[in-house]
Formats: structure tokens, sequence, C-alpha cells
DNA sequence: CTCAGTGCAAACCGTTTGCAGAACG
DNA sequence: CGTTCTGCAAACGGTTTGCACTGAG
């Protein structure tokens, strides 16, 4: 595969190099599964389920074991290089934290699948007041959205509904 | 067991009623089964798992397989009366969403699993962003901060820290 | 060389499903 | 009485683990 060609994301190598180093300083050895997982996760801007990555290592010709992919993103999330996801569908996902706002919440669309990214300032304020008011430290959160993303709903999809017909009150 | 003496919790029978209404809508039979799993569930006000409602139904003398417990909270999620949660334990957590508000968010103590709800504006507000912004609509969403309760910081519990020694920025 | 990593297959574990017998309506 | 439910046990499916072999340092 030829390096210099145009690719359509930056360089992954830089990235699979630091988490070369996050092994190294736990003196653990940096083999080429390893490399070659970090190499498909950083190349990546998706979501990308264990099997979306064994499938992108045999399509570059790897033919790595399912085991070790777990294994690898074990490290890698513990490396902090990369985020964790259970959107609900049944297993797990995962997308690299380099070169893109690290913190971020998720918008789903329960009907096409598609993940949306963004950034809300709202999260830091519900933090410090969970801080004063009932001494909660976070360490983490989870927000995420689930609903119709616009092309789904010009498309004529609508949420479904059921429950009681008298309905609970929300909000 | 005497049905007058002091409960600590509002009767539950009202609840149960409430998704035999339910059931009858859908032309599901009323089995005592499902009412007892009814009853466990709108009788606490804790996340319990399925094994926590299997141990309740038998200290109770009721002896209700499984199966029948998942397919009932399958039914009351349905219609709407009970939240299924899944707090990323590896299983699901299930609670009532009736007399208290049906809507609120999560603070989870990943030291003593200790979970407390609270309310947030906030996500009103993120929602109409969402829709304004990328035409995005919600119809669910979830919102759970991790960390260390009150308790645990007293009791000396820190955070614990892994990753690369340079860290990535974070927010 | 030695210790950890890899791959395979088996184990795990919460959840789902198939089916014979029991209940609801 | 027919239709749906229940309970048991087996199946499922994503993930983890045990172990003999391979490879990194």
């Amino acid at each position: 595969m030829d390096v210099t060609t145009s690719r359509p994301q930056p360089p992954t190598a830089p990235f699979v190099r630091l988490f070369g180093r996050y092994l190294r300083e736990q003196g653990l050895p940096v083999t080429q599964q390893r490399q070659a997982v970090a190499e498909v996760v950083f190349g990546s801007d998706e979501h990308l389920s264990v099997d979306d990555i064994e499938g992108r290592l045999r399509a570059e010709g790897d033919r790595i074991g399912k085991a070790t992919i777990y294994r690898t993103l074990d490290l890698l999330v513990r490396s902090r290089l990369v985020a964790e996801h259970d959107f609900g569908e049944g297993f797990k996902r995962y997308e690299h934290r380099l070169s893109r706002q690290p913190e971020h919440e998720h918008l789903i669309c329960t009907e096409c699948g598609a993940v949306h990214e963004f950034k809300s300032r709202e999260v830091q304020e519900i933090k410090r007041e969970m801080s004063e008011r009932f001494g909660f430290r976070t360490v983490r959160h989870k927000l995420e959205m689930y609903g119709l993303c616009r092309s789904c709903q010009e498309a004529g999809v609508e949420p479904e509904e059921d429950g009681l017909t008298c309905p609970i009150e929300t909000i």
C-alpha cells in the first residue's frame, strides 16, 4: 500500500506511535497485531463495532483473532486514546479521541443508525450543580439523545408510539 | 401477609391495576404472574435487576421463572409504566415511573453503586438546540453522571487514574 | 531465551426462544 | 374450548478465558 498517495484522513502513524509509547510505558510488547488494530481505529472517524474492525483488518489482508481485537481495544481504552460506547445495540462501539474534540455527546438516529457528535456546555454546568447540591464528584458522564435525524424525518418516518392510553405526565 | 398494616410506600395495588388495564387494552391476559412481578416493581423505588425481582418474589413465596419475569418486564416497559436502564454493569435495571418525577437523570456512584436521581432543565434546552441546529427530533435521551458520591469521598476513595503520561486535552 | 501475546475453541452470562402442559377469558 | 401464558431447558450472541504455540525484547 502506497503511503504517499492521498488519504482521506490525516495520517494515522503518529497516533499508532502514541499507542506504542503507552505500551512501552506499561512495559508491554508493541506487537504487529496491536499496531494493526490501532491503525484501523485511528484511521476511521466512525463508531466502530468489533465486527467492523475485524472486517477492515481482513480487507487489508490481516487475519487477527477476535480475542486479540478485544484485548487490544481494552488497552486502547485504558490508554485513554479510544472511547468505548454502548448505544444499546447489544454490542459496544469504539471511537478514537485524537484530532477532534475529545469530549462530546452523541445524537443517535434510531431509524438509520447515524451518529452525530455535538458539544454541550450545559454538561459542565450540570457537573458543577451536582457537586454543589449533592457533593457528587463526577468522573465521567454519558449524554445521548435518541430520535430521528433530519433525513429520516424528511423521508416520512414517524416516531412510534405505545403505552397506556392514559399517558403518564412527562417532563 | 396483613395488607392493613403500615407500609413504607404508597399502596401498589392501583398501579398494578393500571398495568392490568394496559394488558386488557392490548387484549392480553392478566395473569397472576404478571401481577406479582408488577407488584414487586411498583413496590420498590430502587433500580431493580432481574435477580433482585426474582429474589423478592421468592421471598414472598412466589416461584416465577426468569423467562416470565423478562417477558413481563418487556410488557411493563412497553406500557411506559416502567423504565429500563443499563448502567454498564452487564445487566439491565428497572424502575417504575409512577408517583415521582417520571423524567429524571441519574447520578451513579462507581464505588458503592448508589443511584441518585435528579431533574435537569438543561436537557430540555439541549433538545431544543439539537432541533434548531441539526433538525434532530429527540424522542428519548440518556444522561448519566458517573463518579463518587459524597460518602465514598468522605471514606477516602479516590477516582483511579490511568492513560498515557502525556494526557489528551480534556474540555 | 524468557515472558507475554496470539489464536482457537470453549466457557461465560444475561437474555431469548421452543415447546409441552397450565390458565385466562 | 381455543388462545395465550408459563416453566423448563436449550439456544443465542457478544465478550472473556484457558491453553498450547508464536513472537517481541
